[in-house]
DNA sequence: ATTGACACTGATACTGAGTCTCAATATCGT
DNA sequence: ACGATATTGAGACTCAGTATCAGTGTCAAT
């Protein structure tokens, strides 16, 4: 189930708690288990369900604890879609300088890297007088031309 | 205080109305006249405050219940940049596929376009296979080198 | 093994932006 | 002026996320 990558993940995390005297418990286990056992993007209240499947006493409140951690070690990316709620990337520490295409029909979420973007990003910071720390893009697109190639599978369709 | 063009956007968002079988009311007026008449960024409760001053009896559920046609009328651009609140930009109309850079020091914001970005987005899209609809570019940054310049020049300094 | 400092916990109250409801009111074409 | 109906304010409500607090678990030092 979980990738190797994953487990290394898993590892950094707990490493990070550790150097930072903070405590390895039953409930941060099964929050970390299930945050590096998928690939899949989440929601704070889905980690809660997942979480409480591997282990019921884990509350709402350690989760919300928890995450901060998580995106403070840099393994898991906290993104703002404009929904209200916040979704979390457990893949980031893979892909740092990913963005977003998210298609409004499918609501599906699709993950781009660009070195030209990065490029052109910093080269345009730099020339206001800006040192870039973190970057977003997101693209709202349609996924139209690929429901026409057949390439939009997905739940509504 | 508020410029031609600003009052064209006025204009053109009661025209909007008109052609909604909308009404016109003294407590959209407020509103109206409040967003049109400032160049800057806004929050909803903001916008509240600054319409109460032209009109007291303008409520929160009126100013929630305006915004949306602000931005359908596509003169006002919702952005989300992560806190719990949105801002809305009356600007606009004038330069529709603006980024932003967020100076985390300052709570600045600095708006940019660029011709070379948006052809990079939809390049990317394209082959990806989708197709813009919209997007947004937030960069966090840090205006170290603005303060060094001695250009930075807010409330916090 | 016991202690003790303190990190951690769940339950629950709370916050705050935004939404919904509803009876009263204002708009505008006729 | 009339009337169909869009609009209003007040306040209840929703819901993600935060704060509080008394009780619990962990771990290093003894």
């Amino acid at each position: 189930m979980a990738e190797p990558d994953r487990n290394a993940a898993k590892k950094k995390f707990l490493d990070f708690l550790e150097a930072k005297n903070l405590r390895i418990t039953a409930q941060r286990r099964a929050i970390v288990d299930t945050v590096f056992g998928t690939d899949q993007h989440f929601t704070a209240e889905q980690l809660l369900e997942w979480a409480r499947e591997k282990d019921s006493s884990v509350s709402r409140a350690t989760v919300y604890r928890t995450l901060p951690l998580l995106t403070e070690s840099g393994l898991v990316h906290e993104m703002d879609f404009g929904k209200d709620y916040k979704i979390y990337d457990p893949n980031y520490a893979d892909h740092p300088n990913h963005n977003h295409i998210i298609c409004d029909d499918c609501d599906k979420i699709v993950e781009f890297e660009s070195d030209r973007l990065d490029q052109l990003e910093n080269e345009i910071s730099t020339g206001l007088g800006f040192k870039v720390k973190s970057q977003q893009l997101r693209i709202n697109a349609s996924c139209e031309e690929m429901k026409r190639l057949g390439e939009c599978k997905n739940k509504g369709h």
